[in-house]
DNA sequence: CTTGTTTTTTGGATCGTTCCAAAATATTTA
DNA sequence: TAAATATTTTGGAACGATCCAAAAAACAAG
């Protein structure tokens, strides 16, 4: 179908040269005479030449490619993460396979398999649900460098890079308690992920800290989405002494608890505060503003990516442990103190 | 560092066959005897052999990569669009480089030119704003298959997947006129894509259907975007005889025009109706519902992919346009029929 | 036990680069 | 000008797979 493309040794033939000198011009050496250099240039943009990084790849083994596998790209804190990433990778002179693994650890395992063969020269993972340490291991055994992003790994002889879950979560709920609230939820999330346990241990140890006791009915589970959020909202108001605030394990779910309290009739940010966690974009124009825990993905995103062509370019391959720090930001959805709330009930 | 990886000639010696022997054994050839396949199999399995892709693509020429560039990944339509890419691109053993070109004709071509090097088998490109048709021409001309999603390239010799903006436009602002509205805002966009102009051509027929005359001064121009919509809110409220109704460019647009309605007071839904484009999954669990056009983007990354896999394994280069059907899904965002909106004035 | 067939296996060339030692050319020095 | 040195250029061997023609082994028939 399409004549073999133009390689090395048509350039070479046409400038008059060996494929050894236009070698040496493709990689800017300094030992080609400018003569030549510019000779062997304006061949290469008379005959259309794309260089062949696969060969070049095969020749020194190894490779300008980084694989990504993100557990799910339609969250947008997760979609700004890989753009993050994408941002540095892209001007490293790298090209990234971005994989999307949808929570599936089978699917995963499939698309790290595949990058394997490709021959990727480091990978950030955001593992799926339910992935365990053995799931990396041998990719971590045989010398390719790993960032494990967002979520821990324990056991995973790894880098991370996770922002601070513990510490977000204790001052918002610091936040909520200056506010006056005393009754306070933590919605969303499941038991079996790391990012769910760390900020559950931030919320309870804040309660602690000012003598609340924490009642297990205020902890509600659901999916980490909005959907999720709308869900957990219609349990939390079947609940007897109702809390007046809630910590949401994330924005998506903040949103979707939001929704919920409209749907029945309450004002989200005057009858009831919301905090959310990550402070993805939307956070700040919806309506009312939300207060949250700015991670910064896109930051946390280009941090990994760094991190992941630090080792790379090094060659070394111990292991660093980052907790980005946090900060809340108050915005609207945790409303005034909680005087002017009382009064409303 | 690493020791060289172990390759086919290494798993040959310790089968105590040849290399060919391997190779075949590898592709699942019905030439090789049971006997040595087994014994073939358990020493790959034993010394952990990984393929080398690279090294097979060079002597083939040929390879499973697809190239993948996304105007903005951080928009969830287009997140969704390239999750439903994934989905084929995966399951049919591809692999795929998947780049965000931040609306930059400057970045896109350089990730375009990088996907080249790496020999990708073919492109879908959802078009950065600005790009011209030649800035894929020499790809296509280069016999790489390329699917141009969402964004028309007017003159461009490649296959095309659009959703029907003008029949979606027009249902909407026909739906619209339908619940009794007669000054019908076009909310966010800009003049240069191509789906602004198809979008807006729509809203025009419609209001002329119906004998509206369409007055400028209700095209609003905004960023794509939910901060766009907030921004063109803010301009509509202060145009006299101010419409009681819009159809936003997108959904983002349309969430933006929310927010900003609510800040000023007013209730979408209530007071003012509005109809978003792409049906996002949040549309459907936003408070209110929102009344939009869908165009399962999901749908159409999976169908952009196929279309491609299609044009890579048969070797055919001739252009397909395929134009996606859309359907208006009615929620509360665009209220009840325009006679109480009246009243409320 | 040959010969003829069929089934398996194999060596070497090849893909497009990089690398290296060695060759060719240019430049300096005595 | 010849020798010594510095600068450029070059051929061929890698890298790890596939492909193909041909060899080897297994089997069948006479």
């Amino acid at each position: 179908m399409n004549r073999t493309r133009t390689s090395i040794v048509d350039i070479a033939r046409a400038a008059g040269v060996s494929k050894s000198t236009v070698s040496l011009v493709l990689q800017k050496s300094p030992l080609v005479s400018e003569a030549t250099r510019e000779k062997v240039n304006a061949h290469i943009a008379e005959l259309g030449y794309i260089y062949n990084r696969g060969a070049a790849n095969l020749r020194q083994s190894k490779s300008k490619i980084v694989g990504i596998v993100v557990n799910d790209l339609t969250n947008s804190f997760f979609a700004e993460l890989a753009v993050g990433m994408d941002m540095v990778v892209q001007s490293a002179g790298y090209v990234q396979f971005l994989a999307h693994s949808g929570e599936s650890v089978d699917r995963q395992r499939e698309v790290i398999a595949s990058m394997r063969e490709n021959g990727i020269a480091g990978l950030i993972l955001s593992p799926a649900r339910g992935t365990k340490a053995s799931d990396i291991k041998d990719l971590a055994d045989s010398g390719i460098p790993v960032v494990v992003v967002v979520r821990n790994l324990p056991g995973a002889k790894v880098s991370t890079l996770v922002s601070d879950n513990y510490a977000g979560a204790k001052a918002a709920v610091r936040h909520l308690i200056g506010l006056g609230h005393r009754r306070i939820a933590f919605m969303g999330g499941f038991q079996d992920t790391a990012v769910f346990g760390e900020r559950l241990r931030g919320y309870r140890d804040a309660l602690q800290e000012a003598a609340i006791l924490a009642t297990e009915k205020c902890i509600i589970h659901s999916a980490p989405s909005r959907a999720g959020g709308v869900a957990a909202l219609e349990r939390l108001i079947t609940i007897e002494d109702r809390p007046t605030a809630a910590l949401c394990l994330n924005d998506a779910v903040a949103f979707g608890v939001c929704d919920g309290l409209r749907a029945n009739g309450l004002e989200p940010g005057k009858s009831f505060a919301i905090i959310g966690f990550d402070d993805v974009i939307e956070a700040k124009t919806a309506v009312p503003a939300l207060t949250t825990i700015s991670v910064d993905p896109q930051g946390m995103g280009q941090r990994a990516a760094q991190l992941l062509l630090k080792q790379i370019n090094s060659g070394q391959r111990d292991q660093e442990s980052i907790v980005t720090s946090v900060r809340l930001v108050v915005r609207q959805s945790c409303g005034a103190p909680v005087k002017q709330l009382e009064e409303i009930e």
